[in-house]
DNA sequence: AAGGTGACTTTTC
DNA sequence: TGAAAAGCCACCT
C-alpha cells in the first residue's frame, strides 16, 4: 500500500524532535539525518515555522553554527533563546550555544 | 510548467 | 578563523 511520503516524513521529523532531552539542542541537519532525510535540513526548518503542536520543543533546534536561525518573526527568535536559557543552556557573547557541550548525541 | 524562496550544510578561498 | 559560494530539496507563485 502506498502512503504520502512527505506527510510521513513530516511526522517522522516531529517524532525525532520530541526525543531531544531538556537542556540539549540539535541541529537541523542532525534531525533531518535521523529522520532519514540527509539533505533536507531546510525542509525541517520550513516545517518548524508552521509548528502548532505544544508537544514539539522546536526551540531546541539550532543551525550548525549553534546559533538561532534568523526568521521573519523576531519575537519567536527571542522566545527561543529565553526558553533554552530556562532549561540551563548558556549562550555565548556571539549569541550562540556551545554545540560541543549542548548538542544532543543520540545513542 | 518553470523559476524563485528558504528557521540549512558543507566546501572553498 | 571566517566570510562567501555552491549544493540541495520541498514548497509556493
Amino acid at each position: 500500500m502506498k502512503e504520502p511520503a512527505d506527510q510521513d516524513n513530516r511526522k517522522r521529523i516531529l517524532t525525532i524532535i520530541k526525543l531531544v532531552p531538556t537542556g540539549r539542542v540539535a541541529t537541523y541537519g542532525q534531525i533531518a539525518h535521523l529522520a532519514g532525510l540527509p539533505n533536507n535540513a531546510r525542509q525541517v526548518g520550513s516545517l518548524l515555522k508552521s509548528i502548532s503542536s505544544p508537544d514539539i520543543p522546536w526551540f531546541r533546534i539550532v543551525n550548525s553554527k549553534g546559533e538561532i536561525s534568523e526568521r521573519r518573526n523576531e519575537a519567536s527568535q527571542s522566545m527561543q533563546r529565553d526558553a533554552l536559557e530556562g532549561e540551563g543552556v548558556q549562550f555565548t557573547e556571539n549569541n550562540r550555544v556551545d554545540l560541543s557541550k549542548y548538542l544532543w548525541k543520540p545513542s
